[in-house]
RNA sequence: GGAGACGUCGCAUAGUCCGGCCGAGUGCACCACCCUGCUAAGGUGGAGACCCCGUAAGGGGUCCAAGGGUUCAAAUCCCUUCGUCUCCGCCA
């Protein structure tokens, strides 16, 4: 059964769960109705194991009486059956109560996150030179024209807006960048994984995104299956009703796969370009580690993150997203946001989040500690590419003639070219 | 898509036909101790997960792929789902 947050926590420290969904923006009540739900179901799981056990104890007697005796003996196990099975079924309502109450509840918010919603972020530190031209700078989707690199016509033509085709040389980026932060995420020791993009519903519930986004989903009726926003729900779902074996240090995977988003809440955001498409392709960093190191591992993502973005030249913020703006899973999120200069302004390329054991709850991810005992998992998440960098790229390192440099760590991928130009034929 | 076999406590298996003495035997692996003076063998004991009550010691409940049903009682009978394997068909 999914606890989401720590039980213990929610009835002996309630006022540290109010607190987080405060700043969270939500509900203080559901607090409350979680402790009562959990009251309740205690006491019906209670009611029902000592009629259990007294029945049986009855099914033993039962079958070791002798024969003349069993008639009486069955006689009063039948009527001790039908209060169990009622009894039993009062103690499973009260469980699926419970579950529901406590699901309403998000991740405790840890301690520095900044209340709020989606405007109230902090600002941690901006890096890198805002780049400035002197002549007038193409936006991405011009640039990927003039290149023949990227093809939204035929996107839309072929699969409907929000859809597009990756050519050439944009096909190449694309994979040089992936490859690029697959080949760092190798030497920090992460495993490559390349995941299922479609999943089961209990995978998707479970790292919590079939919650507020349902709509945000593709969803295959014909085969109860959703297509994966992000691997981290294939790389959260892994582990899934394991325990690990984490004394050797963290668990580290770095998934590629397509990604597959609705952007239902987004009609007439962001329409040009590749900077919000349906279709995408992400390297996404996860670790499975102990909840006493999950914040430094944090700082971790978050600094192979920071890395890979200012070896490619671009200028980028860090903000610490506020706590209205976590998903239900997270406790932190960091976002990293390039400067995209025909927009002048951030737009957010990375973002990595610590769940600390709410998701490891829900999907059962435990690990041995000494002594035998076995608890909740941490787990975390974070970008290290994606399809948009392409955008942060070519704008920031576009030239008056349109065509682009390519930032030196990219080359080597694109067997030595440093000028992205269009094809000549 | 059609036909069939199967899914047991880390691994391998027994048990399922004939429901209760099976929460479950055996081997291997594992842990503790003993014996042995040696990188072996032998002996004794212990091992799972989850939940409830309890300060604790301890007690109780649930779990034989998952979920439902029949029954006083289900690993064992019935149904559904998921998964694995074999054969046939189909296949960008």
């Amino acid at each position: 059964m999914a606890r989401v947050i720590d039980p213990v926590v929610l009835r002996e420290k309630p006022d540290l769960v109010k607190r987080s969904q405060r700043m969270r923006g939500e509900r203080e009540e559901c607090v409350d109705e979680a402790i009562a739900a959990d009251t309740n179901r205690r006491a019906a799981i209670s009611e029902f194991e000592t009629l259990r056990a007294e029945q049986n104890v009855c099914g033993k007697q039962v079958a070791a009486a002798p024969r003349e005796e069993r008639a009486a003996l069955v006689a009063k196990a039948q009527e001790l059956a039908a209060r169990v099975k009622v009894a039993s079924q009062r103690a499973s309502e009260a469980e699926v109560a419970f579950t529901e109450a406590v699901q309403r509840l998000g991740n405790i918010v840890i301690e520095g996150v900044p209340a709020g919603g989606e405007d109230d972020y902090v600002v941690l530190r901006e890096v890198g030179d805002i780049p400035s031209f002197d002549f007038s700078a193409r936006d991405h989707l011009a640039l990927g024209e003039l290149l023949d690199i990227i093809d939204m016509e035929r996107g839309a033509k072929v699969a409907g807006a929000r859809f597009t085709y990756l050519k050439g040389l944009g096909a190449r980026l694309e994979l040089a960048l992936m490859s690029l932060a697959l080949d760092r995420a190798i030497a920090a020791g992460f495993v490559p994984l390349i995941t299922p993009t479609l999943v089961r519903p209990d995978i998707m519930r479970g790292t919590g995104f079939l919650g507020a986004h349902t709509d945000e989903i593709y969803y295959l009726p014909a085969d109860d299956l959703y297509l994966t926003g992000t691997s981290e729900v294939a790389l959260a779902g892994y582990h899934a009703n394991e325990i690990l074996d984490l004394t050797d240090g963290p668990l580290r995977y770095a998934g590629w796969s397509t990604c597959y988003r609705r952007e239902a809440g987004s009609h007439g955001k962001d329409t040009r370009g590749i900077i919000r498409v349906h279709q995408f392709n992400k390297l996404e960093m996860f670790s499975y580690i102990d909840p006493a190191d999950a914040e430094a591992e944090h700082a971790r993502l978050l600094a192979w993150q920071e890395a890979l973005l200012a070896s490619l030249g671009l200028a980028y913020r860090v903000i610490d997203t506020a706590a209205g703006d976590l998903g239900s899973s997270a406790a932190r999120k960091f976002d990293i946001e390039a400067w995209i200069p025909t927009q002048n302004a951030y737009r957010e390329l990375t973002s990595t989040s610590n769940c600390t054991s709410f998701q490891a709850r829900r999907l059962n991810i435990r690990q041995r500690r000494e002594g035998g005992k076995t608890s909740p998992v941490a787990t975390l998440n974070g970008t290290l590419a994606t399809t948009r960098w392409i955008v942060a790229l070519l704008e920031t390192h576009q030239r008056a003639d349109g065509t682009v440099t390519v930032p030196e760590p990219l080359r080597s991928y694109l067997g030595g070219l440093d000028i992205l130009a269009p094809a000549v034929r």
